[in-house]
DNA sequence: CATACGTCCTGCCAGC
DNA sequence: TGCTGGCAGGACGTAT
């Protein structure tokens, strides 16, 4: 469920209550999510400082001292609550609680999730080295540009939808993000990667950009299980132009938002925006 | 090697 | 009102 703009906005918010604090103890409700040995996984956890926090494409990444990472990979609905005090917001206490951190008398992080597709695991420095080398770029970086994208998609004939979900080539975006950077660029997300044309690859590039960026400023997209570590929804549902509209109008042209199914997923598009002769 | 599909899990909602 | 089927933000393993 989270992409990119969901796991910054989640390491930013834990970036402010979480850093400093110190693991006392783990408790682990449902050892499915835990990747490996669970009492390692507890073990390794135990009496460490929280150094750093951020993000990896959709992972949320734990830095903490002796150099050891806890990569949380939320999965559709994984969430990273955050509770100060006793007791929580009483219309959302969480209702499928994974594992739980305990850092201070007042202070539990817990990790929640319904359908439990989300996996936590600790890794020394190497491994997370090696696990994040094997991820695409970041697509917000500097270092990302159009020729970057560019090369990404020359490299395949498949749909360019499945290339930019694809997390060993561009991390971060998922079906959501896909669909909206792809109708903002004017591209059917059928089409063959490698058949984007100079230009359309530029509209593209811009275009994820330009929605992420977005999307972290709304603090990320909530359609209905997605919160922040405070509890929050994000704000970007209403501004998301296709995904998620079939039948309602086009904001750009005004006929009507189609659905289909591609790679087995949802796909929104504009017939007329996005024209794909052959591939609609 | 690259791509496609089934699978993991629970909850919700439309339709009958 | 109650049941059923379809669908959901992800990604892995296996088959082709």
């Amino acid at each position: 469920m989270p992409e990119l703009p969901e796991a910054e906005t989640i390491a930013r918010s834990l970036k402010d209550c979480a850093v400093g604090l110190t693991i006392r103890r783990v408790f682990v409700l449902r050892r499915d999510v835990i990747e490996g040995d669970v009492g390692r996984f507890r073990q390794g956890l135990r009496g460490r400082r929280i150094e750093r926090v951020g993000r990896r494409g959709k992972n949320v990444v734990f830095e903490l001292d002796g150099g050891m990472v806890l990569c949380v990979k939320l999965g559709m609905t994984g969430r990273l609550l955050f509770r100060y005090g006793l007791g929580w917001p009483a219309d959302s206490w969480p209702r499928h609680v994974a594992v739980g951190f305990h850092l201070r008398p007042d202070a539990t992080l817990i990790y929640d999730d319904v359908r439990r597709f989300g996996r936590l695991e600790l890794l020394d420095a190497a491994a997370w080295a090696e696990r994040s080398a094997r991820l695409g770029p970041e697509p917000l970086e500097a270092s990302f540009t159009a020729a970057a994208l560019a090369q990404i998609l020359a490299a395949s004939r498949a749909p360019v939808r499945s290339l930019l979900l694809d997390q060993t080539r561009l991390a971060g975006i998922g079906n959501i993000y896909a669909n909206e950077a792809l109708f903002a660029a004017r591209v059917h997300p059928a089409r063959p990667a490698a058949s984007l044309t100079r230009p359309e690859v530029g509209r593209l590039h811009r275009a994820i950009r330009a929605v992420l960026r977005r999307a972290i400023a709304a603090r990320g997209t909530t359609i209905r299980d997605y919160r922040d570590p405070n509890h929050g929804a994000g704000d970007f549902a209403p501004r998301l132009r296709v995904y998620g509209r079939e039948g309602s109008a086009c904001p750009r042209c005004g006929c009507t938002i189609k659905r289909l199914v591609l790679a087995g997923r949802s796909t929104f598009l504009c017939p007329r925006c996005q024209p794909g002769k052959g591939w609609a």
